[in-house]
RNA sequence: UGGGCUGUCGCCAAGUGGUAAGGCACCGGGUUUUGGUUCCGGCAUCCGUAGGUUCAAAUCCUGCCAGCCCAGCCA
């Protein structure tokens, strides 16, 4: 090895989490001569979200550091709960996201033969038994959490009336829950995936996949480990919760000499305040109608976030920030943000575009006259050009730029103050008028024709600079302005129902006023809104004749009023 | 109450016997035609807790406390 991959290396481990440490260390053994395949296994049954993201970037993350391979499989073993619907988007996302998996994807239900095969090895080794106690007979006989389990009457059947017994399983000669196939270990194990597991159920129903081939169907712990096995899976992540499975998976393999066997490690799901993570009550928002669908703005999903704006580069960069540990914690939404904006920042066009407008008019500005003045479309990214912005004498502004009677250090329009109209020039308000009311309906201003552009060089302090559309070319635009889903960090934590925390204003939808250059854009683009926060042209439903924005996340305010 | 796992700054997270990295958040200040960006500075005498071993412990040992997971023919 040379010097130069030394360093690299050195690299590698200095910023590698506990999992690529262990990987490393068995590269350096040589374990499975130095490779390292990886998998992604979602079951089926559920659009992916942000935790499912981490994993992502973690099984593909390693696969690229480590020039190795990770797989896409979907662990399609329960047809009752599976669809195709969620297999498209789970590929769709994954892509979305950056990712590549090695060859076809793969399906849990295309190895149910070997795994049947291999099923009736283990009968035929005399560990393994059929039977038929009813549901509620097993899981009493389970025994508890103190108290060890019972053997079941059926566990000493001779290896011929099992294997013929299952046979008729697969069949189709009995119903559903009228018998189990049950790995034979230990009822009195003090871990209760040992105490005998179920390892095949019947079914019959229809699978996405194999239709009516099978009515006999593997569960998790049989089926996980020798998919992953048959994969030449070398590093097989999973979370937290299957600490406790790991013993029946390596029991499992080590039945099978001849079969490879890979390594489990556990790492914490990631877990995100204001937002849930459950599949559960994901699809309990979207049938109850909470959002509009699973890629709604609003969710957690990958397909969410994405039409809500946020880049994939983001959720990347989000993945490597939170890191891969066994701790199980909660990030804070605002790292999330965090990433969103410095990845919008570098590639966002600027726009401006008032959401809450209030007349302006210029009364030393001629009438009738237009001129125009170029605005950089991205001060961060001096290739992105310019574009033209055309200004009247009536202008609209934000209505929150404007006070009657402001607190002290408030840099924005007031009566006898001046502030630049960014690009263009300074104005001084000498009036206003209200309504019966008393809510402002228009401002009065005179601007300094000096000042074309926004600057003039006679050391005049403008502090304050708002954005600002021409009356005249203004374009309305649909914004959908959305705010977290819940109120709660965690929702549900004191009810104990999550539904009674969700945010009653996470969607308001208003018609804003956009400058015209807002028509050139194109679906799925970012912008900035200047002053106001970040916003995509959605990518589903924006067109040159439906200009719809929906915002990603407000730019940092700092503002604090002080009277 | 049995088993498994985890406890380092408000939130993540390095550190694995030699005297507490980093990021987010937060707080100051400079620059700024976005109160954005950027830049500078601050932010754990202490690592769940109580003892012990050691010249030296967040790191080793013992006890205790707290949190999470497991009793689906779900994954």
């Amino acid at each position: 090895m040379s010097n130069q991959e030394d360093l690299n290396n050195e690299k590698l481990e200095e910023k590698a989490n506990f999992i690529e440490k262990i990987i490393i260390s068995d590269i350096e053994k040589n374990k499975n001569n130095g490779a390292v395949v990886t998998r992604f296994p979602p079951e089926p049954n559920g659009y992916l979200h942000i935790g499912h993201a981490k994993s992502i970037c973690l099984n593909f993350g390693i696969a690229q550091k480590f020039s190795g391979k990770c797989n896409l499989r979907f662990d399609d073993t329960n047809p009752v709960k599976e669809d195709l619907e969620y297999i498209k988007s789970i590929e769709e996302d994954i892509k979305w996201l950056g990712f590549t998996w090695d060859g076809e994807a793969r399906y849990a239900s295309n190895y149910f033969q070997k795994m049947f095969d291999l099923a009736v090895e283990l009968i035929k080794k005399g560990l393994a038994y059929v039977d038929d106690q009813t549901a509620d007979e097993i899981r009493i006989s389970r025994g508890t959490l103190t108290e060890k389990g019972k053997d079941s009457p059926f566990r000493e059947r001779s290896i011929e009336e099992n294997l013929e017994l299952f046979l008729k399983m697969k069949n189709g000669e009995f119903e559903n829950g009228e018998k189990v196939l049950r790995a034979k270990i230990d009822m009195g194990s003090p871990n209760i995936n040992l105490r005998d597991p179920i390892i095949y159920r019947i079914s019959h129903e229809t699978h996405h996949n194999t239709g009516d081939q099978w009515c006999l169907y593997p569960m998790y712990d049989w089926a996980h480990g020798l998919e992953d096995s048959f994969e030449g899976i070398t590093h097989s992540i999973c979370t937290l919760e299957f600490e406790d499975h790991r013993p029946l998976y390596d029991w499992f393999l080590n039945q099978f000499e001849e079969l490879h066997h890979p390594q489990q490690i556990e790492f914490a799901r990631l877990n995100l305040n204001y937002t849930i993570m459950s599949k559960r009550k994901l699809l309990k928002l979207v049938q109850d109608n909470y959002v509009a669908s699973w890629d709604d703005p609003r969710m957690p999903t990958v397909s969410g976030l994405r039409r809500r704006g946020i880049p994939a580069a983001a959720i990347r960069e989000f993945c490597s920030r939170i890191g891969v540990a066994k701790t199980e914690g909660t990030v804070d939404y605002a790292l999330l943000e965090y990433c969103a904006r410095e990845e919008l920042n570098r590639v966002a066009t600027r726009r401006m575009v008032v959401l809450d407008p209030v007349k302006v008019v210029i009364t030393n500005y001629p009438e009738g006259e237009t001129e125009f003045f170029d605005g950089e479309n991205n001060p961060e990214d001096e290739n992105s050009g310019t574009r033209s912005i055309s200004f009247s004498r009536e202008i609209y502004i934000e209505r929150e730029d404007f006070m009657i009677d402001p607190p002290r250090k408030y840099f924005r329009l007031a009566p006898g103050k001046e502030i630049r109209l960014k690009h263009a020039y300074y104005i001084t308000c000498t009036d206003y008028k209200v309504d019966s009311e008393g809510r402002v309906e228009e401002i009065y201003c005179t601007y300094d024709p000096l000042s074309r552009g926004g600057w003039t060089d006679d050391g005049r302090k403008v502090k304050g600079t708002s954005h600002w559309v021409d009356a005249n070319s203004a374009i309305p635009v649909e914004v959908r302005l959305y705010d977290r889903l819940f109120v709660a960090e965690n929702p549900g934590k004191v009810t104990g129902d999550f539904l009674d925390d969700i945010n009653p204003d996470s969607l308001s939808v208003v018609t804003a006023y956009a400058e015209p250059a807002i028509k050139d854009g194109t679906a799925g683009e970012f912008f900035q809104f200047l002053r106001v926060g970040y916003f995509t042209a959605d990518y589903k439903e924006f067109t040159a004749g439906n200009l719809v924005f929906n915002k990603t996340v407000g730019l940092k305010d700092t503002f604090k009023v002080q009277r």
